[in-house]
DNA sequence: ATGATTTAATTCACATGTTAAGTAATCACC
DNA sequence: GGTGATTACTTAACATGTGAATTAAATCAT
C-alpha cells in the first residue's frame, strides 16, 4: 500500500517472485504426501516406469547432481525408488517402485487440477505464450556463450 | 540431441530453467566480489543509503526471514552493513556501510552491462512484456486465495 | 498499570543449492 | 594389455530454503 519500490523491473526478481507464487500453489498438497517439491519433481520424471540415470534425471528435474544424490538416497530409504543394474557400473539408474508409482498417481491427479486452475485464472493462451517466451529466453542466454 | 522429453511444458519447470539461465549470467561476476546472489540482492536493496527493517528487506530481496537473519549476520561480520537504532526495538533496521556502498557500485556497473546484453539478445520489448506477464501471473495466483 | 494478545525477529532442524575435490569405472591409444 | 585421460557419480563444506517453535517487545483491553 506504500510506494512501489521499483524493484519488480528486474527480470531476476520477477522470475523469483513468479516461481515462488507458482510453487506455493503446489507445496502444501505435495507436502501432505510427505514430499518436498524437489522430491516430487524427481518422482514425476520417473513416473510410468521410466528408468533414468542420475545425469538425465538431474537435467529433467532441474536439480544439481549433489542434491539429487541425497534425494535419491532419501527416496530409496522410503522404498519409493530402487536402483536398476547397468552395464556401465559408473552409472546409477533408478526407477520407481510400485509404491512410488502409486504415490505419484495419488499426487498427480490433484496436481493436474491445480495446474488447470492456474490456466483458467491466467488464460490458457497466455500461459502457453509465457512458457514459450521463457524457453526462448533460456535459449538466448545459453546460446551466446559470452560470460562477460 | 536426443528426443525432447516433453517436460518443458510445465510452467514450474520453465520458470526454474529460465531463472537458472538468468542467474548463471550474474553468478560469476558477483562471486568474484565474494558475494552470493542472495547477498547481492540484499545489498542491492539497501543501495543508496536506504534503511530497511528485516520484513521489508526480506520482501524486496525475495529471501525468507530465517535466511535473511543469517545473511545480515554474515554481511555485518564483513562490515558491509550496520544496524540502525530504532524506536520499536523489535525491529532490526540496517543500512550499508561506506564499504558496502562502494562494493555495490563496483558490482552494479558490470551488472547493468550484463543486463543490457540480455536485453539486446532477447529483445527489449519482449523482455518488458515478459516481466509484465510474470507479474500478472503472480497477481493471478496471489489474488485467488483458493489453496485447493 | 496488569495481563492477554499480537507482532518482529531469531533459532532450530532438516532439505536443498552450489562449488570443489574425491572415487571408481570406462575409454583411447599405443 | 597397461597407462593416462575422461566420465559418472559421490562427498564435503558452506550457504540458503522452509516450516515450526521461541524470544522479546509493543499493543490492547480492561
Amino acid at each position: 500500500m506504500a510506494e512501489a519500490p521499483r524493484y519488480d523491473d528486474s527480470l531476476s526478481i520477477a522470475l523469483l517472485r513468479a516461481r515462488d507464487a507458482v510453487t506455493a500453489k503446489f507445496r502444501d498438497h505435495v507436502g501432505e504426501a510427505g514430499l518436498t517439491l524437489q522430491q516430487w519433481r524427481v518422482i514425476r520424471a520417473l513416473a510410468g516406469g521410466t528408468e533414468l540415470d542420475t545425469t538425465t534425471l538431474a537435467s529433467r528435474s532441474v536439480i544439481l547432481a549433489p542434491s539429487l544424490t541425497r534425494i535419491i538416497r532419501h527416496l530409496a530409504g522410503r522404498n519409493l525408488v530402487v536402483k536398476v543394474p547397468t552395464r556401465d557400473r559408473r552409472q546409477r539408474v533408478v526407477r520407481l517402485t510400485d509404491e512410488g508409482e502409486a504415490l505419484f498417481t495419488r499426487i498427480w491427479e490433484v496436481s493436474q487440477q491445480k495446474y488447470a486452475a492456474i490456466e483458467d485464472a491466467f488464460g490458457r493462451a497466455e500461459m502457453r505464450d509465457l512458457v514459450v517466451s521463457l524457453n526462448r529466453l533460456r535459449a538466448c542466454l545459453e546460446s551466446d556463450g559470452a560470460p562477460g
